[in-house]
DNA sequence: GTGGTCTAGACCACG
DNA sequence: GTGGTCTAGACCACG
């Protein structure tokens, strides 16, 4: 999986690489229980700091995506919790976007189309 | 119109405010040409400083959302650009958002729904 | 002549007068020794203050290109002063302009042709 | 590159230093990937605040002439956005400049030399 | 009375 | 060490 970092962004780099890796996670492009480069691996291919990668790691550890242990590095977590509900956070942050959206003259039906899509 | 800052979210109160103002516009809350409240009564209001009221007050005037000037204070544009696409940003944190919740368990059908009530 | 106020600029209203009376003298528009309206009837005409049209007749008396006195009102004046040279402050601001013109890929051709038809 | 504040001028000076950089692109006196001076150094240096130059470097930002990250500091983009034409505000501009040199005198051909140097 | 600018100073996240 | 945010307070131009 390759990993791509917008250095144009204002997200910073630690949260760009925990994203793309859910995303990874959810489009399946990353498997249950699939191995994840190591911090210095993903730091050194990435021309970054291994705090910066470090950083991700423990975010989607905490949050219950990957598991690390010192000696097989990080995989993906074969049993993800399921709360069944959207976090507060992404409500708001959904009905921005979609408000931004709309005022933008971007069509309801696009943006069911794009959710379609990404799920 | 009531503006609610959540002082431990990690978004910045400007840019909280921004973020509602949009909505509020989107949903109809405020309407185009409506008067908004002055830098000086909001930061009052909401007990924070004038300078933040007003780094809102100026994005959304370079977003196009809002007119600013000296004599009416500031008010809801009546024509909003129409770009018509959805920004590459709000794309990726559309992406994100679905991604998260698909691996939360939250259903498709729940995302649509939130999307139509939301547009 | 038609002066046109634009609500959404950041230039203020009794600047955006003063210019617009420039211009129209420098393309014929007004001619010399041309009456121009009262400060009461064109701020009528145009829903603002008398207090900012006084200020463009001030402004544009002061420099130069219109006569005032209380029996004949405010009308352009028939000989006006040439210094020949282009102010400090002008040239900077074409300094800027052709700069942010270069940077968006405007063809120098295209300015030069700007420049032959506003003169 | 030096940065040189005119305190008598109208221009706030977050602008100044905004122009000022702009002008520096397009001439070639900072390359593109070329690092600014850091906020800090750039107030110090100037004997003005850090929010001011901030301000500056935001505006910069969001018109998309330079980059901002934590760890580097700020730098010239690599790509600006073309658009290939000249904003309303800056035709608006360039008119009211070729309509003031005329009127003081100035040549035709002065002006577009003036282009000529600058570009 | 309004928004816009600026200062001096502080704290914070990122890396 | 860097830019980003925020405060408290001041002054200014515009209208």
């Amino acid at each position: 999986m390759i990993i791509r970092i917008d250095e144009y962004s204002d997200i910073p780099i630690y949260m760009q690489i925990r994203n793309q890796i859910v995303i990874g996670i959810s489009s399946g492009e990353l498997s249950p229980g699939e191995q994840l480069p190591t911090v210095r691996a993903l730091a050194l291919e990435m021309g970054i700091n291994t705090m910066t990668v470090s950083k991700s790691y423990q975010l989607l550890k905490s949050e219950g995506y990957i598991l690390t242990d010192r000696k097989n590095g990080a995989r993906v977590r074969e049993n993800i919790n399921q709360s069944g509900v959207l976090s507060d956070e992404n409500k708001k942050e959904l009905k921005r976007i979609v408000s931004e959206a709309r005022l933008s003259g971007v069509s309801k039906e696009k943006i069911l189309e794009l959710v379609e899509e990404y799920y």
